[in-house]
DNA sequence: ACCTGAACACCGTTCAAGT
DNA sequence: ACCTGAACACCGTTCAAGT
């Protein structure tokens, strides 16, 4: 034991992500742990601090990892006929990768990192990045508006998307079918860019 | 020690769910441990498990107590002098107590109960009425709509208000001045009823 | 240089033993 | 009967020691 070098410290980096994935995904956040991760890619506990910081320093990796299949997830959708139901597609698109992502994507928003650390810009623009689609079709929508409130409306409207997926999928208001949150999606999108339209 | 019955079994209970609430408030829920707890009501980790069947029912009490605050709160709004004006309000309203109660807020949502178990009715119920006056408003905005189609109306716009102050206040989406989220719930409630009473 | 694994200071939970 | 607190099986994190 020791000295192995089978493997680079990017090679160990990419087993951890990809151990830490399936676990939160198949069992959930709590089922991550060190010990854990360390069985599942043959090491021990202490290699896995050769290349994080620590269990915050993992996970902010694994949600830029979720937040980049997120991105890619919603580029995939092809613009439609419309604007609006290209707004709607990707209401849906983001819907379902929070349905077939649940774990993962829950994490996103429900890690905080420790009391004062910073949220590197690196993360931030992966973060952005999953917005920039919703935000280019806002500006197309209504091209004379002032970016500020572009950005403004994009906001709203995808918050808002947001919040019926956490909701509904969290399962906090009674059993709601996964066919009625996409009705749930469509109604908000449909009725807010009704109202947006007309300013 | 042992055999002290200063306390109620009942009492001890509140004692527990207080220092709780101030512990999460203050400190964040990482900081909730049951030693922690013991501590500060002056009994020990023992005792905490006559009055709670362990860490997870205990949680699901301190929601309860914040979903009952989360209750007034909303109910303490009077009726302003449009119906529209009053949705306004109430989710003004929710982003303030949401804001103000941050950390026990966040619980509510992110506490996801072991495996299998099932929400109590109880808790559901707790759950149903703090949206309640958000539900009866749009029955008088809209009285010819099925009931159903009035429920699904009510949910999509109270999940999208919802998601705007979890984005917001985790502050993944840089950093948001909280009078630039107020600006985004009342245009996303607005465009939304806008587009609504169209129905 | 790379990696181990024991050690440390914590967790939640249980339950025999004290009054 | 009420409550304690030691014991158990876990955590994340560190770092001297092995190869």
């Amino acid at each position: 034991m020791a000295r192995r070098s089978e493997h680079s410290h990017d090679e160990i980096k990419r087993m951890v992500l990809e151990a830490s994935e399936t676990i939160i995904s198949e069992e959930g956040f709590a089922a991550l742990t060190v010990r854990r991760i360390a069985l599942e890619i043959g090491y021990t506990v202490g290699s896995i601090y050769m290349v994080f910081e620590n269990m915050a320093d993992l996970i902010l990796h694994v949600n830029a990892r979720t937040l980049d299949d997120l991105s890619r997830a919603l580029e995939e959708i092809s613009p439609a006929a419309g604007l609006e139901q290209t707004v709607v597609d990707l209401a849906k698109a983001y819907l379902n990768f929070s349905g077939s992502n649940f774990n993962r994507w829950r994490l996103i928003f429900e890690h905080q990192l420790p009391k004062n650390a910073e949220i590197p810009s690196w993360y931030q623009r992966k973060a952005d990045a999953a917005f920039y689609r919703v935000e280019s079709l806002f500006r197309q929508l209504n091209p004379d508006l002032p970016e500020i409130e572009i950005r403004a409306g994009a906001r709203a409207l995808w918050g808002g998307v947001h919040g019926i997926c956490i909701l509904s999928l969290t399962g906090k208001s009674a059993a709601i079918e996964l066919s009625d949150v996409e009705s749930s999606i469509i109604l908000l999108v449909e009725n807010f860019l009704q109202g947006w339209k007309a300013r």
